[in-house]
RNA sequence: GCCCGGGUAGCUCAGGGGUAGAGCAGUGGAUUGAAAAUCCUCGUGUCGGUGGUUCGAUUCCGCCCCUGGGCA
């Protein structure tokens, strides 16, 4: 079936005071659909992309473009510094109250976890102190790997200790960085998970299922079209305040155009490191939505 | 034309008389506040061609082809 008609059927199966959930992998047009929806029905557009809050890298994010922000309303897009500490509990404190608001919301975005947050809930845990993750990052870096925080982990709270992904370093140091911050261990919190802000029937959740080598080709594509919007101007922008680890620096081909600015990588070699890099991207998205958002309906691409 | 290297996985290369191996790429998976992050799993091969030596050749020898460099 066409993607026209693959739209217009759920349009017509929707209603036009029901959220809207639209997840997809990078590039497979999901945010051109949310304003297809948007149009037809109204509603406020709101960004489940853990990337494209951030004011720093508008091109490189893919966020919609100013004429498509005038086209129907859009939140949650470009609102956070580049240097702030970003994550899926501010996210879910910012979209909850749209669920309320006067316009139905549309969320679009890419992002798995934001959705599960979204519909599965997610427990209100005190955000962890600068200090805290400064002394989980030089112990790690000290120590050469996280076995140490694990450890701890192991002798103060077993029972998160059970439960974490002990070879994953950032997991073990998330759950160290709970224990030390609250006193209390993550399993514990996580057990205290409310009821979901939305529940998924109460929603109608698509996700775009884009087939592999079409999807390759339209991201190779894509960062073609970035670089000729203007992506290179754009880094270059954000050379001064670089920083690595900043979670606005995770933006795929941040890192890349950034080192090709410094003179360590031919602009060619940034370009295929980025495509390589966003085909690895979206298969981790191909995978969460396969295992994730079975009860999802499907749009096949192309 | 001569001399010296190379030709082994999709790519870069290691290895070596008993039909081979790393990294990268790729696959499948995990995912509860860094998630565009982070982590786990798994292949892949006419070892350039052709003759010879050998019980056995991808490995040694001859010839041929391709390729990088040097000398003419």
């Amino acid at each position: 079936m066409s993607l026209s008609a693959q739209i217009s059927q759920h349009l017509s199966a929707l209603s036009p005071d029901q959220p809207v959930l639209i997840a997809g992998p990078t590039a497979s047009g999901k945010s051109a659909l949310a304003l297809e929806i948007a149009e037809a029905q109204g509603g406020v557009i709101i960004n489940a992309d853990a990337l494209q809050v951030f004011e720093n890298w508008r091109v490189l994010s893919a966020r919609p473009s100013i004429d498509d922000e005038t086209r129907a309303p859009h939140a949650l897009y470009g609102h956070v510094e580049h240097d702030f500490g970003y994550s899926v509990g501010h996210w879910l404190r910012e979209a909850v109250p749209f669920l309320s608001g006067p316009k139905r919301p549309i969320f679009v975005g890419g992002t798995g976890l934001y959705f599960s947050a979204l519909t599965e809930g997610l427990v209100e845990i005190p955000q962890t102190p600068e200090d805290i993750r400064a002394a989980g990052n030089a112990r790690r870096a000290d120590e050469g790997n996280h076995l140490g925080l694990l450890a701890e982990l192991d002798t103060e709270d077993a029972e998160t200790a059970q439960k974490v992904d002990r070879l994953n370093p950032m997991r073990v140091q998330r759950a160290w960085e709970v224990l030390r911050a609250t006193g209390r261990g993550l399993a514990a919190w996580q057990a205290m998970t409310p009821p979901p802000a939305l529940a998924l029937e109460a929603a109608y959740p698509i996700v775009m299922d884009a087939d592999r080598d079409w999807l390759n080709a339209r991201i190779a594509r894509r960062f073609q079209i970035m670089l000729d919007e203007g992506a290179l101007d754009e880094a270059e922008a954000n050379l001064a305040t670089w920083d690595p680890s900043l979670p606005s620096s995770k933006a795929i081909g941040a890192p890349e155009l950034i080192a090709y600015l410094q003179g360590q990588l031919t602009l060619q070699a940034a370009q295929e490191a980025a495509t390589i890099a966003t085909r690895q991207f979206a298969k981790r998205q191909r995978t969460w939505f396969r295992a994730r958002m079975r009860q999802y309906h499907k749009i096949s691409l192309p």
